[in-house]
DNA sequence: ACCTGAACACCGTTCAAGT
DNA sequence: ACCTGAACACCGTTCAAGT
């Protein structure tokens, strides 16, 4: 129990601290303004006195992660460059799955990692690239990466199900008669699905950009 | 078989049917069960007869929505009938930005959509890749498909918001110093965020792939 | 200035009862 | 068999009041 006439004092800081936990423990569905509070011993109210609501927190443990990813020693050649870059955005929001969430709604940047998208853009440039395809190739790297985030994050909620994945077995039971190809493929799914395919796939797209 | 009880006043078709009316009315985040329950004068609970929970009623949104999506006369040449497919593909989920909420759910698929993978699969297969790099390759399509249809969800949503864009902001004034790339790029963000980079991108994700 | 309590307008879902 | 009503265990957030 806690002092009843020294409430203690609340900071943007720990708030986001607290979310991080929670959501670090329990799962993104876990963070809630009351759960927050909860953690933090005050009342939920209090929370709206340091941070604006539910979706500023949000962006804030955003950017706190952002921060928190390593920089990497990137290679000179502009094509290694952008796979580096790249490769290292994915990994550091992939410890995360919960991001997926926040990126989902649309309109955020985490400042702290623009040095990476510096790195893609100029690789890009570096590599021949007139200023408005660069832009172009970096949205199309973004667009992949958000999209084998989604994906991995997919996947491992119905690992987590235990259930054998629904998908799956509509696949490999496809028919052959009506689906030739799928069925002659039916076995590599099961594979594909430990594999990680950012690598390679990425690795395409960055050849085609710049080829 | 007689007909014992009460005669049924709802079914499994109209509560889809009228999900589907709420959802194309007033967004995903309208789409509630009570909601669906006042849309057919009925009491929340009647739906849970007919639907497992939301969960399933969301399933059962998209395939009927996949079901929808036009069979595209596709082209011969392995290369092109890749390209056109998945552009179908993307269009069609495209009309229904709440699909992405669903698709995230990981473990789903909609059968009357095998069709147009077979031929995704079908092409790699003709232009000489293996099962295995066959499957990954619809893979990554998926993947890049998935995120073009969130970014797109995202930069919608924001465009509904009315404010500009915080993003852009961020991105125009990336201290040259700091960010050189970025700075001698700054012009072109708010082109590239009117492009359509579908298109380039899956052009270039397939020439890897099938190179 | 900072925090609390009660309240509002919602959710999905369970349970028991009504027709 | 099918549907309703009340209730449970939650949400984010506003508002007025307490210290």
């Amino acid at each position: 129990m806690t002092a009843r006439g020294r409430p203690a004092r609340l900071s943007r800081a720990a708030i986001v601290a607290a979310a991080r936990r929670l959501v670090e423990r329990d799962g993104v569905e876990a963070l809630t303004m009351r759960r927050v509070a909860d953690e933090l011993g005050a009342s939920p109210m209090a929370l709206y006195r340091h941070v604006r609501g539910k979706d500023e927190l949000l962006v804030l443990l955003l950017d706190e992660l952002a921060a928190a990813v390593p920089r990497p020693r990137l290679p000179a050649d502009p094509r290694e460059r952008v796979l580096t870059a790249s490769r290292h955005i994915r990994d550091g929001l992939a410890e995360h799955p919960w991001i997926v969430d926040v990126l989902a709604g649309g309109d955020l940047i985490a400042p702290s990692i623009l040095w990476l998208m510096e790195e893609i853009v100029a690789g890009f440039l570096a590599g021949g690239l007139s200023p408005a395809r660069a832009a172009d190739g970096y949205r199309v790297i973004w667009q992949f990466t958000v999209g084998d985030l989604v994906v991995r994050r997919g996947l491992s909620q119905v690992a987590a199900l235990g259930r054998p994945p629904f998908v799956l077995g509509v696949l490999q039971s496809a028919d052959p008669e009506r689906f030739p190809a799928l069925a002659s493929v039916a076995g590599e799914w099961a594979g594909a699905r430990g594999r990680d395919t950012y690598e390679p796939g990425l690795r395409a797209l960055v050849d085609g950009l710049l080829s």
